[in-house]
DNA sequence: ACACAAAACTAACGTTTGTTAGTAAGGTTT
DNA sequence: AAACCTTACTAACAAACGTTAGTTTTGTGT
């Protein structure tokens, strides 16, 4: 369920997201974005101080629910295994929920403002380092097989990331069956074995 | 190893897609690849018809490898997982050759004329039912865990698919070593059993 | 009914956009 | 040396861009 709207800036943001998801933040104008509220351009900068604060809004708003996540994960200190099974289910949770902004998070981000750019970038790689230690831990410690971390870490983060592209195209995924079957399916492997 | 630049068309198309890698098509103006190759932006067409042409070429360029990597897994009728892995294989194969119009392919095809982006979208529908009617054979056959096909179909392809953004970032990592590991990821999962 | 703030409007600005026209420089063929 | 491509150039175009200024409409509280 989506959070309900409640100033105008936060209803320009949603529209704008929608528009940003199909074309990308550098094909969509601010006349676009007005034309889908049934205002004019002008009429935008009532609300907003230019397009780049509804981009930045936009993807620091979700970025930091995914820095919060990580957190909460990190603070449960369950086993290697379990915490990748709830970082999985983050991935999801966000995209059911916030699924707009993913596409400017993933496709948009080098189009903010450089000191914003920078401080997305650490917190990215901050993200990636948090995880790739969980998965180190995992293979030291016996639970997850010896191949190289960094391939797991971007397996299993490029189908999260991109999971917005594809939840909700197919017809109504129940979220449950969602997470159970890719949890299975990195844990376990798509291979029955004899 | 990429092949030897031979006429100036191709030579505009290989600086434009690196550009287009970095901002995307959008944000990249023709003054932009001009100054990239030290010409004006005028010059381009005499080489060109226009911009459109630069993103189409590159990107039905890179599709058709696609496609035609495609129909020689299918003619070579092995089992379904051995032909799943020899889909990851291409996709590595195409990522390390290719790489540049790999981001032009995934963001920026919606940019094309609307003919094009229709016969883009069939191509990649196509594309995903082949990969889907092995998935759900590797099933029935009981070689592969009996998962929503469309879970699996996604995880893969999510991860091949953005691979061109994690390859040459994470410092050459082996060709052959990416493609034991990520097969290996895949078809037996992360898990260690006991 | 009046005042005030919120949010819309029109009009315009300076840039940047993709593209065209016309022309000059360089190399190769005749 | 003349003719001919190829490829670059300058100059300019109309359209679209993000944004600002100033003004009018709309709704709410007094």
């Amino acid at each position: 369920m989506a959070m309900k709207i409640q100033t105008r800036k936060e209803e320009i943001i949603a529209v704008a997201s929608q528009l940003f998801k199909e074309k990308g933040y550098s094909a969509v104008s601010m006349r676009d974005i007005a034309q889908a509220m049934g205002i004019k351009a002008a009429s935008l900068y009532n609300h907003i101080t230019g397009k780049q604060e509804i981009l930045s809004t936009l993807i620091l708003e979700v970025a930091h629910e995914f820095t919060n996540g990580m957190r909460e994960v990190l603070e449960r200190q369950n086993s290697p295994l379990q915490k990748i099974q709830e970082i999985i289910e983050l991935h999801i949770d966000i995209t059911v929920n916030a699924s707009e902004g993913l596409a400017a998070l993933n496709n948009d981000w080098m189009h903010m403002e450089v000191s914003q750019v920078e401080a997305f970038v650490q917190m990215r790689e901050d993200y990636e380092e948090n995880f790739r230690k969980i998965i180190k831990e995992g293979i030291e410690v016996g639970e997850i097989q010896p191949r190289h971390p960094e391939v797991i870490l971007f397996s299993i983060l490029s189908t999260l990331r991109t999971l917005y592209l594809w939840y909700q195209k197919r017809g109504k995924l129940d979220v449950n069956v969602l997470k159970k079957d890719l949890v299975s399916v990195f844990l376990d492997g798509i291979v029955i074995k004899n």
